[in-house]
DNA sequence: CTGAAAGCGCTAACAG
DNA sequence: CTGTTAGCGCTTTCAG
């Protein structure tokens, strides 16, 4: 006895199986418009039996409405963006929406290619990871026609709303505080990305705002790929190799300054004495390390949730549009950015 | 001047703006069939002109074609997932085929809430975490008519296919090495998840062999939530405190496991010649740690592509189906599981 | 190589 | 409350 390639079932399968019209059928399955309890029941039940799964490709098309939301992000290897993406899929969760991903490997072209692919699918909204775009995928987004949250980071312009903190603020805070915590000569740490727009504007605001103060970074440190926590150490080494008066490291991210952290206390360093140290992400690893780094959050679960609400606010037509979100990144001063007669040097940053 | 709300975009425009019928536009922009340079290139620039973006629900619905593989994961909060996700986004990188996931919250009925919204997609594929669904999943599943993978796990019986490491057995081998190094007070620190159903089966491993051993855990401490890293010191002062005999420390997971290391390490406790650790899941963080953490692999990223490329060769026609994958634990003894003067038990397990 | 016709499986818009 | 009629925007199929 062969089975019949099954043929993908279709409401006209239970529309038979229960003797209501198909019309009706799609009325009970979608819980739309009045139907009487016994249509309703013998319906659900016809439904049930057959495990019928409504096809919403077909759904989609004579409805025009699509439940999809289009999320683009760099990359999910930083914990950064699973942690954006946790946000928004949260927030998502008491809605019928679902989050479709893309990944660009920080590559224009690849975004551009994953944007056009996801837009073919004409999803309810798109939330993509920056400002920085191609010319061909700011004008994909534009002409979209749905709402279009660019997140993480605030410094540009936005085609449509944005959620994020600004980078270069970070940055700045950041350096002003290192300052007024009297450092003065300073070392960063950082990864090896020049397409990591946020990375370089939190340096930009960084070195800019130490200029100002007359402070000229006196070393530098890069690196791509491998354990954070023994890139930091190895990194840390090799800058005071060449560079041992620095007083101060600034890490472009948690998990180097991490291995940094442990770096110096094995070496008997007092920190932050004889040097200070602060990264950036906040990452809650943090709060179990011998001493507590200084560092600034990127509220990235905030900035997920923020987002998927702007969608659903649009979508339910609660909002007028652009959205403009600017978090303030905590600045955390921990352990490592505290010194004993600190000079306050009056300086100023706004 | 007022902008007429623009009507979406059709094939149609692309035909009337280049003066082509609809159906040679179409066989240009899917490269499809014949079509002379001359005509193909009048389409491409028309379509271009216009930011023509195809609506794939459209052709979906013609083709009955989709590109969507869906993906359905328990949590983004575990640094686990992404790592699966990024097999199989790295996987699917060259290919048309675009990951479309779902969160179900290690709940059941969530899981089975995601699966049906997924499946109404019609996705090419199911990716899937764990072999544990309710009934009405599996029913799903298994009417879906494409492939399905069932990930991370090996212990159970798979719907279809299954790619992922034996939890089960990865508890019983830690064990194993344990005992051979001569460690007999044991205790346990997990994660309070009774849904976890992998920590589950690398536990009842662990404990049966232990059992087999004639040694009972003498200590367990588990933790919901909060910064793993901070669990793990706290947990660790908690069991030695309940249990100062203790001669070994079996982690759930590697985090609370490199929290406890520094713990241990801060108390002057000689790890491990007084008490030996070990964790799960071989991050990359812990190569940075003052001692390496034994630990086993739980290969994240490989079963992540491993899981795509299935979907894909059965997708491209190339497989029969029912692939079974079980990959190996990578057992890392690192710097914190080797005793001095072990004793060599002549303990089996097979 | 190109086009016309017919529908994919569903839902909007009307009629009853 | 229920059914009928037209498509949604594309692709398949078949004819030129």
């Amino acid at each position: 006895m062969t089975i019949p390639p099954r043929r993908p079932m279709t409401l006209r399968d239970v529309s038979e199986a229960s003797g209501v019209s198909e019309m009706t059928v799609s009325r009970v399955l979608r819980n739309k418009g009045d139907v009487s309890a016994a249509t309703r029941a013998k319906v659900q039940e016809a439904a049930k039996l057959l495990g019928y799964v409504p096809n919403r490709i077909a759904g989609s098309l004579a409805s025009s409405h699509v439940n999809l939301i289009a999320v683009i992000i760099p990359s999910l290897k930083n914990m950064v963006f699973p942690e954006v993406l946790s946000g928004i899929s949260d927030a998502l969760d008491d809605t019928e929406l679902q989050p479709v991903f893309g990944v660009t490997g920080y590559r224009p072209e690849k975004e551009e290619k994953v944007l056009f692919e996801m837009l073919s699918w004409r999803p309810a909204g798109v939330i993509i990871a920056g400002l920085e775009h191609s010319h061909a995928s700011r004008a994909m987004l534009a002409q979209a026609g749905v709402p279009v949250v660019e997140v993480m980071d605030t410094d540009g312009d936005p085609i449509d709303a944005c959620v994020g903190i600004s980078h270069r603020r970070a940055g700045r805070e950041m350096a002003k505080a290192i300052i007024d915590a009297g450092y003065r000569r300073i070392g960063f740490l950082g990864t090896q990305m020049p397409l990591d727009h946020r990375a370089r504007k939190r340096f930009e605001g960084f070195t800019r705002t130490m200029a100002k103060a007359g402070i000229e970074i006196e070393g530098q440190e890069f690196y791509a790929g491998g354990s954070a926590l023994l890139k930091g150490r190895e990194m840390t080494k090799m800058i005071l190799d060449r560079h041992p008066n620095l007083d101060f490291l600034y890490y472009s991210n948690d998990m180097i300054g991490a291995g940094g952290l442990l770096y110096l206390m094995e070496q008997g360093i007092d920190v932050p004495g004889e040097i200070g140290m602060a990264g950036f992400n906040g990452v809650e690893l943090l709060d179990g390390l011998p001493r507590k780094l200084a560092t600034m959050d990127a509220c990235r679960r905030e900035i997920g949730e923020a987002a998927a609400n702007i969608i659903k606010a649009r979508i339910a037509g609660t909002s007028a549009g652009r959205e403009r979100i600017n978090m303030t990144p905590r600045l955390d001063l921990g352990q490592t950015l505290i010194r004993n007669g600190a000079l306050n040097t009056g300086f100023k940053d706004t």
